[in-house]
DNA sequence: GCAACTTAATTAAGTTACTGATACAGTTTG
DNA sequence: CAAACTGTATCAGTAACTTAATTAAGTTGC
């Protein structure tokens, strides 16, 4: 057990909270469910992955994502292509459409930072660039903990619910 | 637009995504929606609010949220007084058992988060207490920009839709 | 001081995203 | 190759929402 840090774990979380708020209120232009982005957002960050892996992931049940997958389709945004390796299988990927509307929401949330972080002074900017790559190894502490594969950097994946509750309300 | 700054917003985007993420996960005794908790979290914090308000703050209708109380009122989380100063209103209050529960939350949270920050050197610990006033002060940047009243800080504000889809899944 | 408007909450009916329980096809195992 | 297991799909039911309409209380203008 490390020494006394200065660190108030109960700010942090408090700290947490509300950007969590922040993220979620976030308003959508087009209509799609919580899961469903945070779906879009698993497959655009982490490749292709199987139904019952999506499942796993978005802790709802496989007959969810089942329903979830066939509408995606239909719009157009995911694929079910079948997997080489087990008959039984199907790897659903994200289209080019549905990457854009990931990368359209993360865009909503770097430019809504970028706007308050603008507001810090430069020594506030500089403190929370410090921060940051121990943020980051807080966060890959937990997916290791939890058994999770290690969160892959190369496009995106994170977003979960990131979002309003239908996302509708302001349709 | 103050001079360039170190700070990667990208990067600190991923990061709270990242923790947004973690904290949806986050599983539940009680078997409470997403909408629920963020309603108890919003009285346990900023205190006894118009159904009307609750709407807002939660973008979902003011239907919904007649719906929601009525059935909180139920389960004994929160009670239905008339507003004094208009006969029209009612003000929702939480109960002790509903604050309860948004406090039981908040301890899983801090208890995860304490975890995870033990496992930090004592050098990346202090960062994050360093950087901590300035991502304070953006979420306040963040909600007096919205036109929110300021986030009360005597006891909580800011869950929203911390937690899995449905709370369920893990029944 | 009352008619017209606005605002707060409720009620009712419909929609959607989930759960749970099967069913079934493909894979592994003895 | 039969038995057990795994991955997906289907179906029926439920809970949380939506929109639209209703009731009641407050406000405004003359």
């Amino acid at each position: 057990m490390p020494e006394i840090s200065e660190l108030s774990i109960a700010r942090l979380t408090r700290v947490l909270e509300d950007f969590t708020r922040m993220h979620i209120r976030l308003p959508a232009e087009r209509r799609l469910s919580f899961t469903t982005l945070s779906v879009l957002h698993t497959l655009a960050g982490g490749g292709p992955k199987r139904l019952t892996e999506l499942a796993g992931s978005e802790q709802v049940t496989q007959s969810a994502i089942t329903q979830m997958v066939t509408k995606l389709e239909r719009e157009g945004l995911v694929e079910r292509h079948p997997d080489p390796s087990d008959g039984r299988a199907v790897l659903v990927h994200v289209t080019a459409a549905g990457a854009a509307i990931v990368d359209g929401r993360r865009a909503e949330r770097v430019a809504r930072l970028s706007e308050l972080a603008d507001r810090l002074t430069s020594a506030e900017r500089a403190a929370v660039a410090a921060a940051l790559p121990a943020l980051a190894r807080m966060v890959e502490l937990h997916s290791t903990a939890i058994g999770d594969p290690p969160i892959e950097r190369g496009a995106g994946e994170s977003d979960s619910g990131t979002d309003t509750p239908r996302d509708s309300a302001r349709r």
